[in-house]
DNA sequence: ATATTTTATATGTTACAACATAGAATGTAT
DNA sequence: ATACATTCTATGTTGTAACATATAAAATAT
């Protein structure tokens, strides 16, 4: 539907029109999202951490900061993240004896069997867009990279 | 900058690329206007129910629901953002007298004033995609519209 | 070796989203 | 008129973002 007839507003111009158009999009994306994530107790960045644990498995246990530097958001509060996941024993997180003050964390066996339960959000993520041909998921990528193209 | 290179991960595909790319441009989109309206001491969702009770103040006062349905995610929490602007004198709440399990809210002078001296954040706001033509806006509006197309 | 700076994480605060539930007022059915 | 359903708002909970500050450990300077 088009974003005039979704939002019981009126546009300043074209780019501000542009604008809410990005946030009511990424808003219901995010939420379908979130509904296929639900169903297995996990939050949006619960989920994010989960996978880049698995990710780079090879290489753990990985430190907080490293975990926070491959989220999408910076300023994630990956410490409360991990402290949440901890509780529900999908990662395990020690002292790193090598340099005290970092935390050693890991994914749990129970941990990657939850993911592995999750393959259907993974697809889920995959159909989002699927209206797109690809032809416009390029130009779509395109406009979204030129947008943050700031001098 | 592609996407590619500000997110230290790879993409399963295209489509994939593609979400995390709007993801990422929205929030760096939000942040960035965030930036602006901090110095007047608002969040985003206190500086839209501002708006909304401005613009639509020949229609004052407004109940809660109203307000609502106004709101770029419809679920937003309104009653206890309006306790907040109430608590900064930036609206007044009154129980409507003709249905009384409603509120009648409105945005006071003070509340005015301070969005009138916010002209600069409604100016930022039209200046974040300012990186594509009109013609690529019109074309991201198409694409958005059509993302969320769905049967 | 001690002092200073930097790094890694934790914690506290405010604002919000998403959800569930509760309560009062209103509308509707009988 | 009374019972039931619906509407409107408030409130409680969990999870997160953004921010500031705290603290311990490590790196660096002197």
């Amino acid at each position: 539907m088009k974003i005039e007839d979704e939002i019981k507003g009126r546009f300043r111009n074209e780019y501000h029109k542009g604008l809410i158009n990005l946030t009511f999009t990424c808003r219901q994306l995010s939420y379908e999202f979130y509904q296929s994530l639900k169903e297995h107790g996990l939050a949006e960045q619960q989920y994010n951490v989960l996978r880049i644990l698995r990710g780079f498995r090879s290489g753990a246990p990985l430190s907080i900061g490293f975990i926070k530097e491959r989220m999408l958001d910076r300023n994630s509060d990956v410490s409360r993240i991990i402290e949440r996941l901890f509780e529900k024993g999908l990662v395990s997180r020690k002292e790193n004896p090598g340099d005290r003050r970092q935390k050693s964390v890991s994914i749990t066996d129970k941990g990657i069997k939850l993911l592995d339960s999750m393959y259907g959000c993974e697809k889920k993520a995959d159909t989002l867009l699927d209206n797109l041909t690809p032809a416009e998921v390029a130009e779509l990528n395109r406009l979204l990279d030129k947008i943050r193209e700031k001098e």
